[in-house]
DNA sequence: TAAATATATTCAATTTTATGAATATATATT
DNA sequence: AATATATATTCATAAAATTGAATATATTTA
């Protein structure tokens, strides 16, 4: 199913404003090719729970973000992976370099939470 | 002179938000690789001028297109035509193929005004 | 220089969006 | 079953964007 009916212009219109404010950029950099649980994502953007969850839910209904459940941990992962370089595209149109988005990626963060993920990469560490 | 002072996240936001809702898409794509005045732009969208100027202006802003004068027409053209991949591979993602987007474009519409490059075609054909 | 035409600006009203606080739900563990 | 923890939802408010109407400016042409 898709999400827009509507013209054409109306479709792209919907993506782009799914994804348009800093805070979903970095959620969405922050996942990367990757996946996040929101205990993650709220320790590594030092928000607050409830309003990553808010961002979420939006980035789900606009089929961005796809989740799993893993007990109680819920992953989010990108639905389609070329929305990365969407963004990155868009930083180059800005003038920005590749590096200026480095610091976003969660691969460059030691930030840890309760999740299996981190587990696992605690017990690799010792 | 840069638009944006801010984080990366910000600065990629600006650009997005410039161009996120469906008559800058519009615009966008109607200008395409070529150059469109107002009254083009207004004959081709079937608005009205001062609120197709007003959008011009702000995507003028936001460095999104430039302009050129001649006469008393002025000319607005993609300041980057690389947007207009990022616009496309925005359909992509939300499902639209080529041919969606393709009667948007200018060079699609039979649509003239009284403009230098709308004469010339006049002359053209005759 | 006056009139016509192309484009820009200002202002106000409506509608959306962003954000935070409080709270609810769901799963796991004991 | 009770508790703890992870995530989701609801609601209210503040902020911003959208849109239209009216009007101003700039260039050309007569």
């Amino acid at each position: 199913m898709n999400i827009s009916l509507g013209t054409p212009e109306e479709t792209i219109s919907q993506l782009l404003r799914a994804i348009d404010q800093p805070t979903r950029i970095k959620i969405i950099l922050s996942i990367g090719e990757g996946e996040a649980c929101v205990c993650h994502l709220e320790a590594m953007l030092g928000m607050r729970q409830a309003y990553i969850s808010q961002h979420l839910m939006d980035l789900r209904k606009a089929e961005v973000l796809v989740t799993r459940r893993e007990g109680r941990y819920i992953f989010y992962r990108l639905k389609n992976p070329k929305l990365l370089e969407l963004i990155i595209s868009a930083g180059q149109l800005s003038g920005l370099s590749t590096d200026d988005l480095r610091p976003l990626h969660a691969s460059e963060s030691r930030v840890t939470c309760s999740c299996p993920h981190c587990a696992d990469e605690v017990n690799r560490a010792s």
